[in-house]
DNA sequence: TATGTTCTGTACCGATCGGTACATGTGGTA
DNA sequence: TACCACATGTACCGATCGGTACAGAACATA
């Protein structure tokens, strides 16, 4: 049977695009047409191929999250360095991550978590930022009970605490990227808390 | 002569409802609508007494500054008090209005900054945003350069960098504040960071 | 009480919002 | 080559956006 025509456009490539401005717009400020128009599609084009504005956004995050944060994880991993460094290391590519792009500054989880306490995003997106946004702390938490070296320096102790600060740190630094403070400024931040661990 | 009809409302009321929806939603996520029925006011009156959105936003703005942050800073100058204690009474106290009420959570300035780099904010607003934004950090750094005990520990030498981190660590508390962490939760990372001073 | 000034409420403006109907193109299969 | 399935582009939908025109209500003064 007949197959139809064949799509234009590459779709990894267009919801690239999308990610881009959820970052920077975050939901709200992100309208159709300035999703369509930075994706290099129309209208009817998104919605077959997306679904609507919220399955959009769903899958936007889902790839900010894959390839701008879980691949960070691997830095806690390597034992073969002393945990401080590890965490060092790791926190700072985040800090890199938020500081990466003229445009797209900050980060896309925290800039769209404000939106969600606003009550103006769908409820499954909100459920998917409410579950996301804690990962950074989650794996923190991890590591500082279960590696051999935090437990030798008895950070398993107080490892959910410890590691809250540091998402917190982390949330601050966001919000410093955002309104354009360097990596190199936030770096001194990153010791800081770190110190206090 | 005539002098007219008399206001049926209190400007002061009237505004401190908007600065609590402005607080909640954001100045884009605040539509008119919903600023004129919280204020309790129709929409003419709203424009003949505050000029616009971007005039009522200024306003309300100003007024937070006023009303929820510049009044905290006394605590600082309590000279009597041992410093540590006067950073930790005064930071808790932001912490306190970061949690004070279950619709205005967090930082109004936090989260209005963050649609500033969106630009999405008229000119005015933002630069008011861009100038307010920091007052929290040149107080800290202020009290850690003059005060005689700062002095006396030291904590003059690196002053701007430690007021920039106990900056960091109030807008980490801001966003953590406003996806519903208890203040409870928060006065551990405040203890934290205070450690690393 | 008549007048003039100000405030209030309704009803509307053009622009933009998210979303869609439909006609036109395009390409694989029969 | 004729057909059909799908993608594309235009043009539109009702709702809401920020903002305003205008008629009528309320009040101090004359």
């Amino acid at each position: 049977m007949a197959v139809g025509r064949k799509k234009i456009f590459n779709e990894e490539v267009a919801l690239k695009a999308a990610m881009e401005v959820f970052w920077e717009k975050g939901y709200i400020g992100a309208s159709i047409a300035e999703l369509t128009k930075r994706m290099g599609i129309n209208k009817p084009s998104m919605y077959s191929t997306f679904g609507n504005k919220e399955a959009l956004f769903v899958q936007a995050t889902k790839l900010y999250c894959t390839s701008k944060i879980e691949c960070l994880s691997e830095t806690l991993k390597q034992t073969e360095l002393p945990l401080k460094q590890r965490l060092k290391t790791y926190m700072m590519s985040v800090v890199s991550v938020q500081c990466e792009s003229q445009t797209t500054k900050g980060c896309y989880l925290v800039q769209c978590q404000t939106e969600v306490a606003s009550g103006d995003i769908p409820a499954k997106a909100s459920q998917l930022l409410d579950d996301t946004i804690d990962y950074v702390q989650k794996l923190l938490k991890e590591v500082l009970t279960n590696d051999k070296e935090a437990q030798r320096l008895g950070f398993d102790k107080e490892a959910k605490v410890k590691a809250f600060c540091l998402a917190v740190t982390l949330r601050g630094t966001a919000t410093m990227a955002r309104c354009g403070h360097p990596m190199s400024e936030l770096e001194s931040v990153i010791d800081h808390s770190l110190k206090g661990i």
